[in-house]
DNA sequence: TTCCAGGGATATA
DNA sequence: TATATCCATGGA
């Protein structure tokens, strides 16, 4: 769908601005791998976030940010964050530091708990377009109708499927996991659950079925905005294989968040990008 | 065509 | 605790 086709929409009434910095990209920040649903428009992006839409149009100098709730997307986009700051603590990280010059823009999204839970679930083993698809059918299935795009599901909408609605929608092996875990959430409260430590949290997250250590940081980090934790995947292997050679992914997560302290997320989604975009 | 992907559950030793 | 195998699917 183009962006004049959704101008009209009534859900866009309102719009921000934000100055352009070497902090702060939209492209990275989409397209680094920590998000699915979004795609790119003639002059930026669309981001569907949980019920709500904004269309992010890129200018010489500014974002003008389109869209239904613009304190929603002001933290979404996370522009509280000093990230000068953040990357000011790595600077005598050579190889942390080539990867922060590559992915300097790119902020840690603020996404929504449940959306990030069932997004991660289906990451597991998976393309990213693929990812992509397989969400986007979920939505246009049972999320609701904004008129011109389709919420995330609630979790009651969720829990109200079989396991073939999800494999129909392309999960393949992990429709199983969806169905358990969105049945097993009915029973939860995300309110509550926010008020864990991270710890405490991940032992949560990791008693859902299909969810392990790697899938439970990302939640974690993407989700509930911690950043003392290390998701490790095929990628992050491949950038300590020579460093750490052998070791369990579990074992190297554990080791990296001793090693790069509070800011372990941030350290990990750089590295993350520049692995696998630059693929050095 | 084969390989691989933002892995985890399960069985086995 | 550590390792091996299986899991659906489609992009590259």
């Amino acid at each position: 769908m183009t962006a004049s086709a959704v101008d009209d929409g009534a859900f866009l009434m309102q719009s921000f601005e934000v100055e352009k910095t070497p902090y702060f990209d939209v492209a990275m920040t989409l397209e680094c791998g920590q998000v699915f649903r979004f795609v790119k428009i003639e002059d930026g992006y669309r981001v569907m976030a949980k019920d709500h839409i904004a269309l992010v149009h890129d200018k010489s100098d500014r974002y003008v940010i389109e869209c239904d709730d613009p304190d929603y997307f002001k933290r979404y986009f996370d522009f509280e964050t000093d990230y000068a700051l953040v990357q000011s603590k790595f600077k005598d990280k050579v190889f942390v530091e080539s990867a922060i010059e590559f992915g300097r823009g790119i902020h840690i999204l603020r996404q929504d708990p449940v959306e990030t839970i069932f997004s991660f679930l289906i990451s597991q083993n998976n393309h990213i377009p693929r990812i992509k698809g397989i969400i986007e059918k979920i939505c246009s299935a049972i999320g609701e109708d904004k008129g011109g795009y389709h919420a995330f599901p609630t979790l009651e909408s969720l829990a109200a499927q079989d396991e073939k609605f999800f494999a129909e929608c392309g999960a393949g092996y992990r429709a199983n996991y969806l169905c358990r875990v969105a049945k097993s959430l009915t029973h939860e409260n995300m309110e509550e659950w926010k008020k864990l430590g991270t710890d405490e949290l991940r032992q949560k997250l990791m008693s859902l079925h299909g969810v392990g250590r790697k899938v439970a940081d990302c939640i974690l980090l993407f989700g509930f905005s911690r950043f003392d934790v290390f998701p490790v995947d095929t990628w992050i292997k491949k950038v300590f294989s020579e460093e750490l050679p052998d070791m369990s992914a579990d074992k190297m997560s554990v080791l990296l968040v001793q090693k790069y302290g509070q800011y372990s997320g941030f350290v990990q989604q750089w590295l993350f990008y520049y692995k696998r975009e630059k693929k050095v």
